[in-house]
DNA sequence: CACTTACTATTAGCGTACTATATAAACCTG
DNA sequence: CAGGTTTATATAGTACGCTAATAGTAAGTG
């Protein structure tokens, strides 16, 4: 393994890729866990931003996900499809879309209580070192989006 | 902001959030710095990883990058395009593809080596904690390929 | 009130990134 | 050395995820 010094564009030296692969890697592990559920990785993530509050709109999700309203459009609809939410123009302003969980969407959080608990189980870390990893991935993307 | 014991699904509190959301942010900074390159962010680590050895086959940059080999062919016509490298079936094995990159490709490291700087100027983050980071995604990885 | 400006979501186009499948070369084993 | 297996890429199909451009609604202004 080389240094920084000696070759400062060594791969396994950049945050960057470090970040692209653990990224891909971890999300991996989801894959099987989710599929029983019917849904992909960005999918769980919508679904978990809302059971935190239903309906919400496409821009406060995006907000809180930080995804694009393009990346989130078919995203929804295929979320729809599957029955899990609703997609109607909010009555108060025609320009807003009210995205609402339908009960299949609701009653989908209870085998997503299991999620958790089987991916710490795969990555076979403690949870203090899992916790001290999203302090640390919080700080990079509060750097990044300031 | 909720406790994990209020709400074990808190989407804040999922590593796999804020591992997706620090990857996509992180590498949102580097498209303005890449774009004078004519490289995207997957392109650029295949690069870094070509500038370390060449010729390479499509299987050992898969290992080193973790990438599939569905993702990587598509991805190396298109740099093999843009004339940073060549793609020939190797004389000793005509199953493997040898990457090799073009006295452009070579000569593109030297525009490269400014990347990283401007990077770290942009997330403001004191080199250690970077340093820190890219230790902390480290393991993620070697736990979640294990 | 007409006009302009801003906002919200969608679409188009491109580039990853995956699984599953296909193809061809290399190998191994009887 | 013939036949099956393994290995190395490539392709098909699906789903993100981005930028840029579009359409429709809302809000502000003279």
């Amino acid at each position: 393994m080389t240094t920084v010094q000696e070759n400062p564009l060594a791969l396994e030296w950049q945050v960057c890729f470090n970040l692209a692969a653990a990224s891909r890697s971890v999300i991996a592990l989801y894959r099987p866990v989710l599929e029983p559920l019917g849904l992909t990785h960005p999918q769980y993530l919508v679904m978990l931003a809302l059971w935190e509050k239903s309906p919400r709109t496409v821009s406060e999700l995006g907000a809180e996900l930080l995804l694009e309203p393009a990346t989130l459009s078919p995203l929804l609809k295929r979320l729809a499809n599957a029955g899990y939410l609703t997609r109607e123009r909010s009555t108060s302003d025609e320009r807003a879309l009210a995205v609402t969980l339908t009960p299949d969407g609701v009653a989908l959080r209870e085998k997503a209580l299991a999620v958790p608990g089987q991916i710490v189980a795969k990555l076979g870390l403690p949870l203090e070192e899992l916790e001290h990893a999203r302090h640390v991935l919080h700080r990079l993307i509060e750097a990044a989006i300031a």
